[in-house]
DNA sequence: GATTTTGTTCATTATTTCTTGAACATTCTG
DNA sequence: CAGAATGTTCAAGAAATAATGAACAAAATC
């Protein structure tokens, strides 16, 4: 049932020589064959509990990585940067970070001459809150009224049943109207942190 | 990253013949090759809108179908009932009963005279929403205090970076407060419904 | 106390989800 | 426009999670 979490080291530590590897950054020469990068210990930290928190909401280890990872960084970083000190894949980081960018939790940077997007992470409540309750809780009270009313109209009138069952009908609607309201408590409250 | 509903068929209609069947159920013997307990119309409906339900918070099919089949049953059901109503196996039944059991979502029924345990559906709001909260996010945030005091403790005093960990720990002492807020509130107007 | 009924546990198998990496698309640069 | 840099997509493999069913435990009945 998840909730557990995996022991899973960090960063991986593989030794995949992934190509030549010749100048992928170009405002820094002094390393190639060089450890590069290396998270000090409060980016380890933050990577790690935020992979835990993530976990909490049945999200991939990648993205929480990622954010974690901008989120204890100062500087905006690249998909290269997050690549390289995560040791992640492209398409990991690629798709992490699409998903992050939807949700509002990662903030693109615009460097005046540098051609490589980069980002930075967003953590005001309000936003965060805002886009996961945009992306992962309304999609699913959108098609409420649509299911009800199916559930409606499986109801075959005079059974025994039937009454039963329109009782359970209005449990449901009470329930949509219960989210009705606290999403906007939620947001707002969120506004104020 | 999930979110998507699993084309699966509701029913299962596979031909595995669990023996030998002979009476599994004390109180009826008018059926045996027979069909058996076929769904109605509401119970399936019911059953697609909670597998659904319960998949958007990333929780198995397999407890979706079950408390669907109770909230749509007015009778209270058993194991055995579970089982043969909705071909799930013996294990997937019993576990996710007792899931459903420990958040409070599922009722005991005692039925003078019948050995088995007999189960409703709990539809209380209230009690849905605070063993949620008790079984699934309380645990995450209790050790809260922990964490937070480990990202602390991992900041090196005296590096340029650290004045900014330190504004980030504030960020995330923030949100602990926020979820101590919105909780409390959350099962208050869960009350009301 | 042997047998049957009821329910749980857990190794195995099935299914789903995540990650990787290489191919592809797109945009910039000279 | 050719070539390089940057980023996306997706098939294949790896890892995680869920479901099955048989073995086991506990309790009730005879």
């Amino acid at each position: 049932m998840e909730t557990t979490v995996k022991p899973k080291k960090l960063v991986r530590t593989s030794a995949r020589t992934t190509g030549g590897s010749l100048s992928s950054n170009g405002s820094n020469g002094t390393r190639d064959l060089v450890p590069r990068q290396a998270l000090d210990s409060f980016q380890l930290q933050a990577i790690s509990f935020f992979v835990h928190a993530f976990a909490a909401l049945s999200l991939p280890r990648s993205i929480g990585e990622i954010y974690g990872l901008l989120f204890s960084t100062e500087e905006a970083l690249s998909l290269d940067d997050i690549i390289e000190r995560l040791r992640i894949s492209k398409g990991s980081a690629s798709e992490g970070l699409r998903w992050l960018r939807s949700l509002g939790a990662v903030n693109p940077v615009y460097l005046p001459g540098v051609r490589k997007e980069h980002f930075t992470a967003e953590t005001s409540l309000r936003k965060l809150a805002t886009g996961y309750l945009r992306d992962r809780i309304n999609p699913h009270l959108e098609n409420g009224p649509e299911r009800l009313h199916l559930l409606q109209e499986s109801i075959v009138e005079g059974l025994p049943q039937s009454s039963f069952q329109k009782s359970r009908i209005g449990q449901v609607a009470g329930w949509y109207k219960f989210m009705g309201k606290i999403l906007p408590l939620v947001k707002a409250l969120a506004g104020k942190f």
